[in-house]
Order: structure tokens, then C-alpha cells, then sequence
DNA sequence: CGCTAGATTGATAAAGGTCAATCATTGTGG
DNA sequence: CCACAATGATTGACCTTTATCAATCTAGCG
């Protein structure tokens, strides 16, 4: 990560709880709100990692450039895209706070990492991480749990996508929202309409008119356009698992 | 796995050079060719596993069942798919050799798997797995590596999901198996027109339509439904990356 | 040799993309 | 504090594309 001169990143020191890794495991006991790592591992983790603080819409590390680092996020919203030849440009993820991100492929990032909100990162310097991982057997596990995790949610997403209708795709998205926030029918969406469209691989006039088509049936409520209530979710339930 | 009356599974004792993972590892060294395990981690792995033959279309195991083992796919093809409510079928993956599947969510399957040809199958118990894999922080890297690599082909697929045009969503479809055939131009389609459907997010009549589209376009020539060369790589490249 | 599941082809209608104009919100400088 | 610029969001008209429904065809297989 490049440091500007008006200095977007502040290195911070490690913070309770943090950091966090968010996952349903492979076995039970379920406990979704559970922490994943336990308090002594997180220390682990936080002892190898530098705990920094960006400011929004940072470029965090570019598609194609060499890998170095391993980010936790713990706090904001994090975009991962990929500008295609023609233009158009793939959000292929939004991460929250305990999600990974920066794995690399053959040395190289894969996709574009940027901030949406200003965000607390933990960065790990990948060779230490990954030597730290092979010789803690329990730590590693948590990370194959979690990257698993990722696996399937990126499944399911590929499902939400397969879906035809403006609509149901959205109405996707917002679920997915609503489970990060715990189940919370008020819902922020601090990306653009624009980050909606490219994750959601719609035009962006088609998210309007999907949001748009939501509120007038009264199923959901926007209070300015980032901030959402889900009124029906009887409603919303159907819509969104309509398929 | 259930053990119908005509015996569709055989258990065979391990082979030469199996069981393997295929991946992309974080770091260099590149060789996309290279086997991710050594050979004594394939013999750690087979010592702990069952060599399973299946028959085709041979139910594995069904979303939401208890989940006991993990496979690793030694030869042919295995469909893992989630039935809608409506009815509809989502095909969220192939497996091919060297690809993991039946990792479980919670306890439970998170999808249904079938073969498509015949194959044949390492087995684990889950459990001794996963304390295999915490034991042996070496060997547990290589799962994480292919755990993180079928990640990046999942996002890959939503990608080429997204994408609006059915022909173009197909030429992504063959360049997958392309690459999986170790980029020779003779492909095998061992799946239904309708599976191809079910995993493209299209309906079948698309998917005919585009592989018509792609045969009088002179970009491929199908022998039979389920074989097929690429006769102008070019003109294919440019229709599978147009975005 | 016919039966059956899978595949192809055709006609129609629904849905989103695209282009273009307008509106709203946020941030900036006077 | 206000006016204005600039970016983001909304709305409308039109067009392209695919889903759907229906009929027909083909390849395996008993």
C-alpha cells in the first residue's frame, strides 16, 4: 500500500476483540454469532500484524501488482473489483468487518482493493502469516473454515446473479446485508448505486428502477439513499428467495 | 453414501500419484502443471481415505444430510447442484480431478452431489481429516491453497454469469474446460445440455442456440453433442473475453 | 425397430440494456 | 451563508436479447 502524502493511513495499536474472522465451520456447535478465533489466537495474530486506519475510497492494492500483504478488516466497508478490457468494471466483493482479503494468486493480487467507508484494517506481512499458519495447526483451521466460508457465499452469490430479474437480484443483496448486520431490518448501503450495479452485474439504471420498484410496493423504505428499512419482510422473504 | 443393491460403488486400494490437488498457490514458483501435494503427503492422505468407483449419475450425498466425509476426485465428473423451490436447479460447480468437494457447512452438506460420468473417489472421514490436517501444517496449507483457488474460480464464474449474452457465457463455460483438459483444443462435454443450462444460469434452449450459434459461426465443430474442437482460437478468445 | 429422454428449432412476449435528459446532493469558493 | 459546479441518481423511450411455450427431431437402448 502506497502511502500519500496527506497520509490516509494511520498506524494504530490492536484493539479488544480484534482481529475477528467471521465463519460457519465445517462442524457444529453452530453459534453464528460466536467468535471464530479464540482470544489468545487473535493476540497471535495481532502480535504479526500492523493495525491501520484508511481513510475512504483509498486504493488499498491494485490488480496484477505483487502481493505483499494480507489484510483482516475490522471496522468499514472494503470493495475487491476487476476493470475489464471494455470498461466495465466487476465488483466481485464487498468486505465487512472479520472478512480476509488479499490472498494472492501466484505472487500476484487479483483483483483491485479499495475503501468505500473509511475503514481499520490488520495487516499482515504474507510470508510471516503464512509461516505462522503452517506452524499452528488450530490457527490455520480457522483460516480454512473461513476461506471455505467464502467459498460458499461466493456460490451462492453466483446464484443471485444467475437470477434474470432487476429485483430479486436486489433484493438478494439486501438479505445479504441484513445477515452482516445482524438480522437488523435497518439496513446501511454505504456503496454507490453504481458499486451495486457492477456487484450485482445490472446497469445502474436497473438498480434504480429495482429500488425504486421495491419502495413503491412498500417493501422496503429509504431514508435518503443510503439507509433502508425493510417494512415487509414477509414480503421481502418471497421476493428474494423467489426462484 | 448409500450402497444400492447393484453395487455402484467398488472400494479399490490407492493409486500411483493419487489422491491430488490442483491449484494456484499464493506464492511462486509458477508451474500450473506442478502437483500441489508430495508424495508423501498423497500417501499420508490415501492412508487415511478410501478409493471409492462410482457409476454414473450415482447420487453421493443430498444438501441439508449430515455431512461424514470429504472426497477429493481422482477421475471423472461430479455435479454439485441445490434444487430450488420453484424447481428450478442451480449447478453451482464441476468437479474434475484434483478438485475437493463435500465441505460441509455446520455439520450438513451444503449441496447435493451426483456423478455425471463415472468416477472415481477418495473418501475421508471427516473428522479424522480435519485432525490430520491440524496435525500436519504443511499438508493443511495445500487444502488452504485449493480451498482459496476454487474461490477464485467461483468469483470467475460469477463473473461469466453476469455476463447477459448466452454465447458468451458458453465460450467462458468451454474455456473452463479447456484449461481443465490442459488447453488442448478436443473437448468433452461428459454433461447434459441441460446441466450446462442449470450451471450458466440459462435455459436450455439457449444453451442450444449458442452452441449453433458458435458451430455457423465457425468458431467450433461439435463430432456428436458431447465432443467438440475449436477451430478459430482467435474468434474465440475474442467472443469468451468480450465484456 | 420402435421407444424415450435429451436436444433442436420456431414464434411470441417480457425484461433489462442503452441512450438521453433531468433531478438531487454534496462539496467548494466567493 | 449562498450560489454554483460536479458527481451521482432517477426517469423515460426505444431496442436487443433471452425465457417461455410448443412442436419436432435425434440418438441411445432395450
Amino acid at each position: 500500500m502506497a502511502v500519500p502524502k496527506h497520509r490516509v493511513e494511520k498506524v494504530l495499536s490492536p484493539t479488544e476483540g480484534e482481529p475477528a474472522l467471521q465463519a460457519t465451520p465445517f462442524l457444529p456447535p453452530i453459534r453464528h454469532d460466536a467468535p471464530l478465533l479464540t482470544n489468545s489466537q487473535r493476540m497471535k495474530l495481532a502480535a504479526i500484524a500492523t493495525r491501520v486506519h484508511v481513510a475512504p475510497r483509498t486504493l488499498i492494492y491494485k490488480e496484477d501488482s505483487p502481493a505483499t500483504s494480507v489484510f483482516i478488516n475490522a471496522e468499514g466497508v472494503v470493495k475487491a473489483y476487476k476493470d475489464m478490457p471494455s470498461g466495465r468494471r466487476w465488483v466481485t466483493a464487498f468486505l465487512y468487518p472479520a472478512d480476509v482479503f488479499g490472498l494472492a494468486e501466484n505472487g500476484l493480487y487479483v483483483r483491485t482493493a479499495q475503501t468505500v467507508t473509511q475503514a481499520t484494517l490488520y495487516r499482515f506481512n504474507i510470508d510471516v502469516l503464512i509461516e505462522t499458519l503452517k506452524s499452528d495447526g488450530e490457527l490455520q483451521f480457522k483460516f480454512l473454515c473461513k476461506v471455505t466460508h467464502e467459498l460458499r457465499e461466493a456460490q451462492r452469490q453466483t446464484i443471485a446473479i444467475g437470477r434474470r430479474d432487476a429485483v430479486g437480484r436486489l433484493a438478494m443483496f439486501i438479505g445479504q446485508l441484513e445477515r452482516q448486520h445482524g438480522g437488523s431490518h435497518d439496513i446501511d448501503l454505504p456503496m454507490s448505486r453504481s458499486d451495486i450495479a457492477s456487484y450485482l452485474g445490472l446497469s445502474l439504471e436497473s438498480v434504480s428502477r429495482a429500488t425504486r420498484s421495491l419502495e413503491k410496493r412498500g417493501v422496503v423504505r429509504f431514508s435518503g439513499r443510503h439507509l433502508l428499512r425493510i417494512v415487509d419482510p414477509v414480503q421481502f422473504e418471497k421476493i428474494e428467495s423467489r426462484l
